[in-house]
DNA sequence: CGGAATCCTTGGGGATACTG
DNA sequence: CAGTATCCCCAAGGATTCCG
């Protein structure tokens, strides 16, 4: 073990188990690894953080995502329990989208990573045009 | 606000900060993200907490890697200053690859991401059967 | 308004073969 | 051992059109 802090330590070695324990392909921690690096996923979670919105008004908040990602997104994270759909039957139709409790709990642990990609930036920038210069 | 709790709250706030004053593509979390999605990244990250690896040794504890995903994704790491490589000039060559200083820094902030994964994730698969039996 | 359906392009990433 | 070089495929996701 080569960590001297042992909240690091202690996160290596769940993570080990967790992924010792199940095969390859079928990993838990896989899908949601995936919905983070999805190109929509967080930036709606996130969006929906401060309030619920109508889909519309989701697409004008973030015009550069396309209606088919929109609603495919907006269905996955449905489906995970992350966020709740509700119709209001008004003409014409409304649909609201807002974050569950679950929803809600991904934040505080996704803030952390965004935190630290933060305050990393610089760190990275400076690696990376040393690593562009002389390699 | 929606959010009884003041840390999701800050959270939601400097998200939005982030990225409203980034142009949409280029956006420097969203280079984070892509790396946490990132097929292999992580993966090799947690893989390298443990201590450091020789080229093929990695490769033999991640069988489901090709060749060309290892070289290429441990440059990227190294290119952005998590990986350190170092070569040994014996023969045949041995090349080390150990976390950086920054790379062990991203190990608690993506751990906390886990431990919510895997606390997570019975709520996720009770939603998922819920909705695809229902919907 | 809130989608569904279809078509099409791009690049992430696997398989294989070769090299110092 | 530690890579590099090619070829190839497929699925994520954009653009567009249509619908209740």
């Amino acid at each position: 073990m080569q960590h001297a802090d042992p909240i690091a330590a202690a996160y290596v070695e769940r993570w080990n188990e967790a992924t010792s324990s199940s095969t390859p392909g079928t990993c838990p921690i896989r899908h949601v690894l995936d919905k983070i690096g999805d190109k929509w996923s967080m930036l709606l979670v996130m969006t929906l953080a401060s309030g619920p919105r109508r889909f519309n008004q989701l697409h004008r908040e973030i015009p550069d995502i396309s209606q088919k990602m929109l609603t495919q997104t907006l269905r996955d994270l449905q489906r995970d329990g992350l966020v709740a759909r509700q119709v209001f039957d008004t003409k014409p139709p409304s649909v609201e989208y807002r974050l569950t409790t679950l929803g809600q709990s991904l934040i505080v642990p996704f803030g952390r990573l965004i935190e630290w990609a933060n305050s990393s930036m610089p760190g990275i920038a400076a690696a990376r045009s040393h690593f562009d210069a002389f390699s």
